[in-house]
DNA sequence: TTGGCGGTAAACATTC
DNA sequence: CGAATGTTTACCGCCA
């Protein structure tokens, strides 16, 4: 079988097969990659698609900037849209904003359990966990350092500039402490202090976000911050407990202060890293965007008195997002950007990136991001995939199609070679007892049976720990793996810096930003989306979570999956 | 060496 | 009719 395979391609690898094998997929034409024997070819198809991709996921209007190209003079109706996107971007980088924070809560309460089971060995540990704590402190201290320079802090309604500083200070001091060298529990101690101020201070995700007490009034309060829907919300563990004390024995049994908490603290940290840079591109584009409208203010003198708005802009739009999220405006093409924090936050194994490193060798030619994000294979089986694709819709059941887009989304692995891990998934959905297939009104969608899917795991306790990672270009499969021992494996590859960019399967995105992605990450094969994604569930299903469908005809409705 | 597992490929049938 | 979807089989490499 694989010596035909070879007659066809130069390999049967995902990352080298060529288009002979896929030349039914309409996506097909993505498929070719640097290494592919076409290879002449593929610079300039790839050059082609970046703006077919973008066409597939933007919405069918002219954005801002190529409105303004063609007429540089608004009229009302362009700066009201502009003004509405940018809105709605502001509210995206918002939403990121608070995402963040809650990845530090979450990040906090995982040391402060630590804190408790970590009887011995803490000198060894004290440097791991500074580590962490710096990398954690620094990625919040940059991202408040960005709001300010933006301006963003002084907007917000109810946060005085002392109370900013404030958690400038706060952030600074960890982050001082930190290479001060302190022992860990200083560090923790200190890494509350600053959590606290930050609360009473107002953060900026406070301000929209209320409902959070904190770790410690939930602690007595028989919550948790990694407990929820009676789930342990560690990264990576999806242990049910129907019993708090359980789980808090869970907690401090499981989840100590060792290589593997470690490494899915690293995890964490990669994410929220991933949540910054975005953040980052955001607001330069909204830079970019807003000086280019005021010199555009300026060229035309005779416009309309509302061109005067990028000047109030960033706090009216702020200023509403805090108040009035449901504001009157109207929307972007595509939903809210505003998520529950819990479609970020909870860091799933399906959500970890694998890079097979033979395939780094391929990235000659492209820019390393680039090359990283389309080699990169997540290091999880295509059933442990599916399952979490399916996991993480508000349903609990995706068609195929959906299936598939969240596959192309969430990595960027799978948005070439379709025709390959597309069989594959289907194979799996098949193969696989624990999907199952249930007729709906619309169709067939495929959900999870979560005994059988437990069931198969522990076939082999003593193999189990072991990841697979061949070398050959035909294997890279993994070994059926738990969640945790998939979230140690992408650990352990996050620790090679062959993280890749994320952010998208995380929260949907803003058409703006989507664009961005795409254009930046030369998009490619977004295989469905081709033929499809001017349907109109097709749309809808690439930014609401997949089965988030508003036509979903059954189950229950306004169904918002709280962490 | 063997069996289990996951990945890949492919043929085929059914449905859309 | 073609594409998408779903099922099944075969084979490979890896691992215990």
């Amino acid at each position: 079988m694989h010596e035909s395979g070879s007659e066809q391609t130069a390999c049967t690898s995902p990352a080298n097969q060529t288009e002979n094998g896929e030349s039914a997929e309409k996506d097909d034409c993505l498929s070719a990659q640097p290494l592919s024997p076409e290879g002449s070819g593929a610079d300039s198809r790839q050059q082609n698609q970046v703006p077919v991709s973008v066409s597939m996921m933007t919405p069918p209007v002219e954005t801002p900037q190529q409105t303004l190209k063609q007429q540089q003079v608004l009229n009302p109706q362009q700066i009201q849209a502009l003004l509405q996107q940018q809105k709605a971007l502001m509210l995206h980088q918002q939403h990121i904003q608070d995402l963040c924070q809650k990845q530090q809560d979450q990040f906090n309460a995982q040391l402060l359990q630590q804190k408790h089971a970590e009887k011995s060995g803490q000198e060894q540990l004290a440097a791991q966990h500074m580590a962490i704590q710096q990398q954690l402190l620094q990625v919040q201290q940059q991202h408040l350092l960005s709001l300010q320079r933006q301006g963003l802090l002084s907007v917000l309604p109810s946060m005085s500039p002392s109370a900013a500083q404030g958690l400038m200070k706060g952030c600074e001091n960890g982050t001082s402490l930190l290479s001060g060298g302190e022992n860990p529990a200083t560090l923790q101690k200190n890494l509350l202090h600053s959590q606290q101020s930050t609360t009473n201070g107002n953060h900026p995700s406070q301000l929209l976000k209320k409902k959070d007490s904190g770790p410690l009034d939930d602690h007595t309060q028989n919550t948790h911050p990694l407990y929820g829907h009676g789930m342990c919300k560690w990264s990576g563990c999806e242990a049910v407990f129907r019993d708090f004390q359980v789980f808090l024995k869970h907690l401090h049994s499981e989840h100590t202060l060792d290589d593997k908490s470690t490494a899915q603290c690293r995890v964490q940290m990669q994410v929220v890293q991933q949540l910054e840079l975005q953040l980052k591109k955001d607001k330069e584009r909204l830079q970019a965007m807003m000086s280019h409208l005021k010199s555009s203010e300026q060229k035309s003198k005779p416009a309309t008195p509302t061109v005067t708005f990028p000047k109030v802009l960033p706090s009216m739009s702020l200023s509403q997002s805090a108040t009035a999220p449901s504001t009157p405006l109207t929307p972007p093409p595509t939903s809210s950007p505003i998520l529950p924090p819990h479609t970020l936050l909870t860091v799933s194994p399906g959500r970890r990136w694998y890079s097979d490193s033979k395939t780094m060798k391929y990235s000659k030619t492209m820019n390393q991001d680039i090359v990283q994000n389309k080699e990169a294979r997540p290091p999880f089986t295509y059933a442990a995939l599916i399952r979490q694709a399916i996991f993480e819709s508000p349903y609990k059941q995706l068609t195929l199609n959906e299936i598939y887009n969240w596959f192309t989304r969430t990595f960027a692995y799978f948005r070439r070679n379709a025709a390959t891990w597309k069989n594959a998934v289907r194979h799996n959905l098949s193969l696989h007892k624990c999907f199952v297939r249930v007729e709906n009104v619309k169709g067939a969608v495929w959900t999870v049976d979560e005994m059988e899917f437990q069931r198969r795991r522990p076939q082999k306790p003593a193999g189990e720990g072991s990841l697979k990672r061949e070398n050959t270009d035909h294997g890279h499969s993994s070994a059926f793996l738990t969640p945790k021992q998939e979230e140690m494996n992408a650990a352990l590859w996050y620790g090679n810096g062959s993280y890749s960019d994320s952010s998208e399967e995380q929260y949907p995105m803003h058409p703006l930003v989507k664009e961005e992605l795409m254009d930046e990450e030369a998009y490619e094969n977004v295989p469905h989306d081709c033929s499809e994604t001017e349907s109109s569930d097709e749309h809808s299903s690439d930014v609401d979570q997949d089965g988030g469908s508003p036509e979903r005809p059954n189950l229950q409705l306004a169904h918002v999956p709280s962490q």
